[in-house]
This record gives structure tokens, sequence and C-alpha cells, in this order.
DNA sequence: TATTAATTCATACGTTCGTTTGAATGTTAA
DNA sequence: TTAACATTCAAACGAACGTATGAATTAATA
């Protein structure tokens, strides 16, 4: 079949991108490491994507496009089960961020790899990659903000758009996984090792981001 | 005087770097369009700095200087003032990411674009920076934890630490302003200027940081 | 003013970048 | 088997990169 070895490239390419624009950013990877590290030729790139922008498109197109179509159907479901009552602020929370996060535990959809990219990305938005997010994202953001906005009536919307945000970062960072002050990696750990640490991350995440939501409004 | 062109060269290129790679990022920005956006010679990067991460260095040292010393003295004053008791969590956390915030207000100290860089870097770093933000850090986050550890005596050390990574999540991504999925840029706002935003945010932030921070502790 | 040091300057070096080309090879279908 | 198409390949392109050099210029010192 001719598909194979195509298909098979494309993977291998779209596979060692993921994990070199992880580790050295877009800018900070060149071409020829990634063919190198694919193990195909150096024109392949441009003759299967286009160019290394359209490359990396598609390296976040086919993980968000399930990322987001499981969003989609999680939160259908749970406001079929509710009818026409509001959902829970913990359910939403838990729909959005919680499916981002079960992608680290599932290596087929880019494990954490993948999210460390996309935590990155959302800091470092070249203008080209900024404007496919924000395309990419926008129906699912558009959806859970107004879930948030019938679950919490009384708080004002713009309150919910800038918490929604703050709990974005919050994420991000958190599985970005740099930490840059080396606030948690320092510390003594005699109880929990590196395992128990990645499979608590979503609990501890969960609570932190479900208390900041339920803060008390700021007095202006 | 010798030193005043010296100087002002010095200044220039690090003005112009600073804004520079917080547009673009260090990667993507050249030496070509440091040099001529400070309007010096090329070659002057490299005399007075000696290298592209030389001057990346030197770029977040003279604003972390300032920003690092004025967070001990911020929470030296408080500790004095509290004698033996502890300082209530809120405190703490306005003395820590109160006086970063504070940074936006001041352009004499990088402004809001320093503070876009700091928070673009800390989820992009390459090697060289994240352990030089490191290095800058260690003392004031050592004893800011410390503070927290105080503070909350029957919370375990390992929640407090994650919280404060969290913490750091959202106020960086908060400041990097970069919104990439445009929750909050996109949406009607009749009632609330620019500059009503930038001035509300860090109250908005530290209501969300403070929320998250008490939050209940997740059951494993 | 003469001498020395500090800084700026134009220019060039060698390397690496993303992309393109055209031939070679592999695959599909008549 | 042969013609048409898809993919891979080695090689090269011009451009841009960070850095280095040595002369020219400016400032400090005596």
């Amino acid at each position: 079949m001719a598909e194979t070895r195509s298909v098979d490239t494309r993977e291998r390419i779209l596979d060692a991108a993921e994990r070199l624009f992880t580790d050295n950013g877009f800018d900070g990877t060149s071409m020829r490491q990634i063919t190198g590290a694919a193990g195909v030729n150096l024109a392949s790139v441009n003759y299967h994507f286009g160019s290394k922008e359209a490359l990396m498109r598609e390296v976040f197109r086919r993980r968000l496009a399930w990322l987001n179509t499981e969003r989609l159907r999680v939160l259908d479901e749970m406001e079929q089960k509710a009818g026409d009552k509001p959902l829970k602020p913990s359910q939403i929370v838990e729909g959005f961020f919680g499916t981002l996060l079960s992608m680290a535990q599932d290596e087929s959809r880019g494990g954490v790899t993948f999210l460390r990219l996309l935590g990155r990305t959302l800091t470092d938005p070249a203008d080209f990659i900024r404007t496919f997010l924000a395309d990419e994202y926008q129906q699912v953001v558009e959806r859970y903000k107004a879930a948030l906005f019938k679950a919490l009536p009384n708080v004002p919307r713009a309150e919910i758009a800038w918490r929604f945000h703050f709990m974005l970062g919050a994420t991000s960072y958190a599985i970005a996984g740099t930490d840059a002050l080396r606030l948690v990696t320092d510390w003594q750990v005699e109880d929990e090792d590196a395992t128990d640490r990645l499979d608590r991350l979503p609990q501890r995440l969960m609570s932190f981001l479900l208390g900041g939501l339920r803060a008390p409004l700021p007095n202006f």
C-alpha cells in the first residue's frame, strides 16, 4: 500500500516534532533535528505538511481534535442528565480540566508530552499558533463558559470569565511541569514517590481550582 | 564621562531586548533586531554583555534584583510586626504576588512588559534561564514557603507547596496576558474599559489565589 | 597636549536555518 | 508489463544567525 509508508512517515514526523517542540520550543527546534529523530529524509516534512508552521499546527490538531470532541461529549451528557437544572460548578470544571488531565495517562493521545507542549504554548504563542489555538478552542470554551454562567447566575459574568482564565493558567503551568522556581521538586518527600505525585496531581489541582472559582468576590 | 555613553548603550540594549524577548521569545529574537531597535551597533551586545545568553540573564537580573529585595523587605517587616505570631495567609500571598503585580504600574521597573516576559519565561525555560531563575529566586521562595508553613500548621507541607505552585501558575498566566483561548478578551464589555480591566486584575487575582489556597484538601 | 584606555564601527567569518529541486525509487492500476 | 502516480532521496539554495576582528573614534588621565 502506498499509504502505509507515507502514513508511517507522517506519524513518525509528528511524534518526533511533538517531543522536540515540547523540549526545545518551536524556534528552538530545527527541521534537521525533527527529521533526524524521526529517521526520515529532511525534505519529507515539506512534502507531507508544506512547512514547519503547518507541521506545528498538525501536531496540535491531531490531539486537540479528540480533546475538544470529548469535552463537548462530556458536557452534552451532563446537560442531558440535568435537564433544565444548571450543572454544579464542580461538574463543569471537572469536565473541562479533568478531560485534559486524563490525556496524561493515555500515551496514544500524547500523554504528558503533549500536555506539556500545550501548557508551554499557551503562554508562548507565536501569532500563527495563537490564532490557530483560538480557532480550535472557540466553540468549546463558549459552551463551557455558558454552562458556568448558568451555574452561577448571581456572579457577574466578567468575574466568571476571569476565573476561568485563572484556572486555565494554574492548569497550564501545572501540566507544563516546569516548576521553574523549584517550588515543589526540591522538598524532602519521604512518603510520596514520583508516580504518586503525578497520580495525585489531578485531585490536588481540582481542589485548588474549585476553591478559586468559589472564592468571595473582590470588592473594588 | 566615559560611562555616560556606555551606560546609555547598555540600557538601550536592555530595554530593546526586554521588549523583543517579550514579543518574540528568546530564540525568536535576533541580535540584529535588538541592536537595530536600540539604535546601536551590532557588536555592542557582545562587547557589553559577552553573548546573547548573558544579555538575557542581565535583562532578568536588573528587574529581579529589585523584586526579590522588595519581597524580602516586605516579609521582614510583616514578621517583625507580628512578633511570634504566624502571619495571615492573605498577608503572605499579598506580599509575594502583590509585590510582583505592583511592577505593572511602575514603568521604571519594566512595567507590564517585564511581567509578560517573566510569565512567558516561567513556562518556556531554556536550561540556562531555568537554572538562572531558580538561583535568583531560591532564597525568597524558601522564606515565603516557610511563612506559609507556619501560618498553616495543620496543612501538610506538600499541599502548601503544591498550592504555591498553582498560585504561581495562575499569576504567570494572568500577567503573561496572552489569553490564548480568548476567554476574557472577546466578551462584550460595556461598563469596563481596558484601563479598568488592568487596574482590577490584582484584586481579582488575589481573591482567586486565596480561594485556592484555602480550599478543602483533597481526600486521596 | 600627549598617551592610554574605553567604546563604537563596518565588515566578515563560519554555521545553521527553512525550503526547493530534480532525479531515483517505490507503489498502484490498466 | 507498462504507464501514471506517490514518495523518498541527496544535494543545493539564498538568507539569517551569533560571534569575532581590527581599525576608527571618543573619553579619561597625565
